[in-house]
DNA sequence: CGAATGTCAGCACTACTGAAATCG
DNA sequence: CCGATTTCAGTATTGCTGACATTC
């Protein structure tokens, strides 16, 4: 039998082409690994991507209840609870009862939630940066702008 | 107090600027909404992302030992072999004992096995062109290329 | 002995669902 | 009564780790 003699042992780059043709792929490795070179800058400093997300909301929006900002951040309801309880904890949001409906929370930004917001987003600058490192901006640019139609249209194809 | 009068109440893309800015941001978004979409279609035909990519690794690289399957595939070996078991199970690999390293089985591709990589093949073929539908040809590879780019930047960077 | 291989068990994290309590 | 809001509980999937027996 020729078990030994067919099998590869070679190592390297032995992606098969097929593999390398899908862009499902290519985008989904590429994506999982910015996610997770993001996800450990901001666990450095002690942080997750909701919170910088929650934050930035905020920040832009003014103050919410608690269903806006999980609508504009992309957050469940549900799980935006423990965020909120953990930015509040460290005195980064105020969440105060709406009086004009009492089902609600006005959520608003301190400043010390400004503070944090303004690390986050250097940090996250930086791993932008660190990404985009081998691309020009005109080259930046267009993948922004290819990125932007595809998940557009992904997105009104099925929500 | 002016509660009331500074929440925000309209709807539609009301996403911060400070988000749209974010490459990790628009990428994860995309990869995991292509996630979704071939998930979906494999799921349809009874099958998962790794039945592909398995199938896909030994249609090129020919019988193979688990390890070196995972390494390819980029699945864990602890992963694979529930992979394994369920590919042996519909008759489309065959795992053998390799006489010559009683440690290792040979992974052999079946003709059934041929038959069902074609077949998610095609079921993937079409989800990659409904995907890339708002790109023209051009700009197909140029984001093929700026991706792959990045990709290997990153995979240089930190493994 | 140390290293590789296949296997199993389990953990951590994220996305997601469901339901309850309160209120409009 | 129906619907919206906040909250809690739990599921499911996936990436990943650790341990173990066997064999090189």
């Amino acid at each position: 039998m020729e078990t030994d003699a067919e099998l590869r042992f070679d190592r390297g780059d032995e992606t098969p082409e097929r593999l390398k043709r899908q862009i499902q792929r290519l985008m989904g490795m590429t994506g999982a690994q910015m996610g997770k070179v993001s996800g450990a800058a901001l666990a450095a400093v002690g942080a997750r991507r909701d919170h910088f997300v929650v934050l930035a909301v905020l920040a832009e929006c003014g103050p919410s209840s608690q269903s806006q900002i999980a609508d504009r951040a992309r957050v469940y309801r549900s799980d935006l609870v423990a965020v909120l309880n953990e930015l509040e904890g460290a005195a980064q949001i105020r969440r105060d009862p709406d009086p004009a409906d009492k089902r609600r929370n006005v959520i608003t930004l301190t400043d010390a939630g400004r503070e944090r917001l303004a690390e986050l987003d250097a940090v996250l600058e930086g791993v932008n940066e660190r990404i985009m490192a081998p691309l020009s901006e005109t080259e930046r640019r267009e993948l922004f702008r290819l990125l932007g139609r595809i998940n557009a249209h992904l997105a009104a194809d099925d929500g």
